[in-house]
DNA sequence: CCATTATATCATTGAGTGCTGATATAATGA
DNA sequence: TCATTATATCAGCACTCAATGATATAATGG
């Protein structure tokens, strides 16, 4: 059992990562970390469609990574926790030294191939 | 062109991170955490395939996650930055808070169904 | 040189999942 | 109540990508 446990924190903890893998929910975290924001101002902020952030947002709150609070018709979200301030902080600080690694990972690609000469 | 990287910034940022968000890939680097290790070491560590491990370690090392040294027959691996480990650490320390609504994120969940009575 | 060991590469397959468009729900105001 | 605004839900499609099995490469020992 105590084996298990280490297997499922394992998966909770990709499944955390997760939350920040894609750019849609990146941008809006990056979003919300300026201030809290409604669906419709994450839409302008983000230039996302509505039906996709909002999909977007469900899974970011069901994994506890933002916080919604409903006022009148609108429904203005934020993040959870200052930690994931935190994370955001690290990762960047990380990316500033191993960009050019990560600028050549073309391995799972998907664009525009960034691939440059040598 | 600004603009194009902030967008850019976006993109390497998401792929850092998933990086972390799959289950093979996070115990290889768990393993990692300890101790450099050879793939064989790997294999054993977490019991994946020797084939699927050279492909995510591959992408680790392309993405500048983990650095690799030759050395006869064998090829060794370790965490390629300390601040991976940060990373992972601030991790757990907010799953050990939103972990609830973690195990709830059953949106995105392949296996079996967590989702709750109500 | 041949067998063995260690690791990497590649094609394929199947499941995961992001996006869109349409629609549902809910709140507000006229 | 009806129209409008704000948000959520859902089906379908397209693409991503993890896993596998087979094979290639490379180093070592006999």
């Amino acid at each position: 059992m105590l084996l298990t446990s280490k297997k499922l924190e394992l998966e909770l903890k990709a499944k955390l990562f997760r939350g920040f893998s894609d750019t849609s929910r990146l941008s809006i975290l990056e979003a919300l970390r300026v201030q809290p924001l409604n669906v419709g101002e994450i839409v302008t902020a983000t230039g996302l469609t509505q039906s996709n952030i909002s999909n977007h947002l469900g899974c970011l709150r069901d994994c506890g990574l933002v916080a919604s609070e409903q006022r009148g018709r609108f429904t203005y979200y934020r993040l959870a926790d200052d930690r994931i301030d935190s994370l955001l902080r690290l990762a960047e600080e990380l990316l500033s030294d191993v960009a050019k690694g990560v600028y050549q990972c073309t391995r799972y690609e998907t664009t525009e191939g960034v691939s440059d000469g040598e």
